[in-house]
DNA sequence: CATTCAGGACAT
DNA sequence: ATGTCCTGA
């Protein structure tokens, strides 16, 4: 789970401040800012209209209030609620095209970064701040009477194991008075070592979570769009708490709050165990809770799975994920694909030929703009497909070293890395028809 | 017949 | 370095 990842330096577990930001129902919104006329209605983004309504990618509140999910069919979505708006992404060389929710995600993420240079984009719609400094900052300022926190940073924000954000400010509060009110339980709790980082955990997350609502009100400030976020010492569990509480919310996860809050947390909750391996884990441990896994010491859990993922659900049981945010703004890669199910299978190779140009064409489009933009250029390129092999669906992919290009050479290269490297390309005695159909 | 993306780990 | 698989938006 965590080899090539970089890890902070040595600091402690709960140095860090870290933010996750992900914007609600976030193509919902690009659709709806484009179009004001579909605000305060139920809506969905499809994509391809014409076969049962279309494929549902995201759905707004109003709407989700109806029991629309992702997932469903434009026609399903419907029926649950006939006044529901789809908006359908463009299609653009006959092909569904992203790039408006591409753009609108840069847009965003540009007034993130505003407030850090440690910005980790992990989504189109989301980012990763670590906020450690500003935080650092504003707790020396606090304790010299330079800085006080805002209330109205505080709306909307929300502290897990807390009634509301009042009990987590009194709680505070009250330590500031009485300094040894939750020591002893610390010492008894935490490493000798993060004593001091566990004794101002809940201040520093608290003013993180001010900023939180700076960042938040300047996305909307300057986008028009609206964003969630979690607040907590590091990515896994930020990202966590943003999901608690939304739409325009924010959760601070309290270290003191994690272990009781993991006892009921089904694992799939963790990102990187909410599929087979996070089964897998559960079956093999005999348990459905993030919080059972801590009952297995690190030597155990190494030996029921691998050294490194034991020692990686070991920390990531008791909260702890050294996981640094990396710096980074643009996609280390850019593609576009699209799938022929069915009858659209592709049997010929004019066909063949057609969509390789179309989706050639949007990819150098798009690495024109990225080289204007980034003054980059593809070192490689990868071309991936499904075939038709026996009734079976095959999936491979090929790559070519990249020195120049343009629109008609990605094509032949493609073309090329497909013929080279399928057995019988053509149907023995045609000089057209693809002996392996592309899906 | 969900689809269109993107990043990371592993085996070789 | 290359190809495959997994995970997630
Ligand atoms: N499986 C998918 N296929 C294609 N696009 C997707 C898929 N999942 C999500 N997206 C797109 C549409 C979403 O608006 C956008 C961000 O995803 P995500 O943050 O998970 O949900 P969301 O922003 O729509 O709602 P939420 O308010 O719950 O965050 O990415
Ligand atoms: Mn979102
Ligand atoms: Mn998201």
């Amino acid at each position: 789970m965590a080899s090539a990842r970089i890890h902070v330096s040595m600091q402690s577990k709960y140095d860090r401040v870290v933010l996750l930001v992900d914007m609600d129902c976030f193509f919902c919104q690009v659709e709806e800012k484009q179009h004001p006329e579909y605000r305060n209605r139920p809506l969905a983004v499809v994509q391809y209209n014409p076969w049962r309504g279309g494929g549902i990618i995201a759905v707004n509140y109003a709407a989700r209030a109806k029991g629309v999910t992702r997932h469903m069919r434009g026609d399903e979505a419907k029926d649950l609620c006939p006044e529901i708006v789809l908006c359908q992404v463009p299609n653009i060389r006959e092909k569904a095209d992203t790039s408006k929710y591409r753009d609108a995600g840069k847009e965003v993420a540009n007034v993130l970064q505003r407030f850090t240079k440690l910005l980790e984009r992990a989504s189109v719609d989301e980012a990763y701040l670590d906020i450690t400094e500003t935080v650092n900052h504003r707790m020396q300022q606090m304790q010299s009477g330079a800085f006080a926190l805002q209330p109205q940073e505080l709306v909307n924000t929300f502290a897990v194991g807390y009634p509301n954000i009042g009990d987590f400010v009194n709680k505070i509060t009250n330590r500031f008075a009485n300094p040894y009110m939750d020591d002893e339980r610390f010492q008894m709790s935490y490493d000798q070592n993060d004593l001091p980082a566990v004794r101002q955990s809940d201040i520093r997350l608290l003013i993180g979570a001010s900023v939180a609502g700076e960042v938040r009100a300047a996305v909307k400030k300057e986008t028009g769009y609206e964003c969630s976020a979690g607040i907590a010492h590091n990515k896994i569990l930020a990202k966590l708490a943003a999901g608690m509480n939304k739409p325009n919310k924010q959760t601070i996860l309290p270290l003191a709050e994690t272990a009781s809050f993991f006892d009921s947390l089904p694992v799939g909750k963790i990102k990187g165990l909410g599929g087979k391996f996070g089964e897998v884990v559960c079956e093999t441990l005999g348990i459905k809770f993030m919080g059972q896994v801590v009952k297995f010491t690190e030597v155990e859990l190494q030996r029921k799975f691998d050294e490194k993922n034991g020692t990686w659900l070991f920390n990531i049981s008791r909260g702890i994920d050294m996981e640094a945010v990396t710096p980074r703004f643009y996609s280390k890669s850019i593609g576009c694909c699209k799938k022929f199910p069915g009858r659209n299978n592709i049997t010929g190779l004019k066909t063949l030929q057609h969509w390789l140009g179309e989706l050639s064409s949007e990819i150098n489009d798009r690495l024109e703009k990225d080289f204007i933009e980034n003054n980059r250029r593809a070192k490689q390129m990868v071309v991936q497909y499904v075939q038709d092999i026996d009734g079976e669906e095959v999936a491979s992919s090929r790559s070519t070293a990249l020195k120049d290009y343009d629109q008609e050479s990605i094509v032949r290269f493609s073309l090329d890395l497909i013929k080279a490297n399928t057995k019988t390309f053509l149907r023995p005695g045609s000089e057209s028809a693809l002996n392996n159909a592309i899906k």
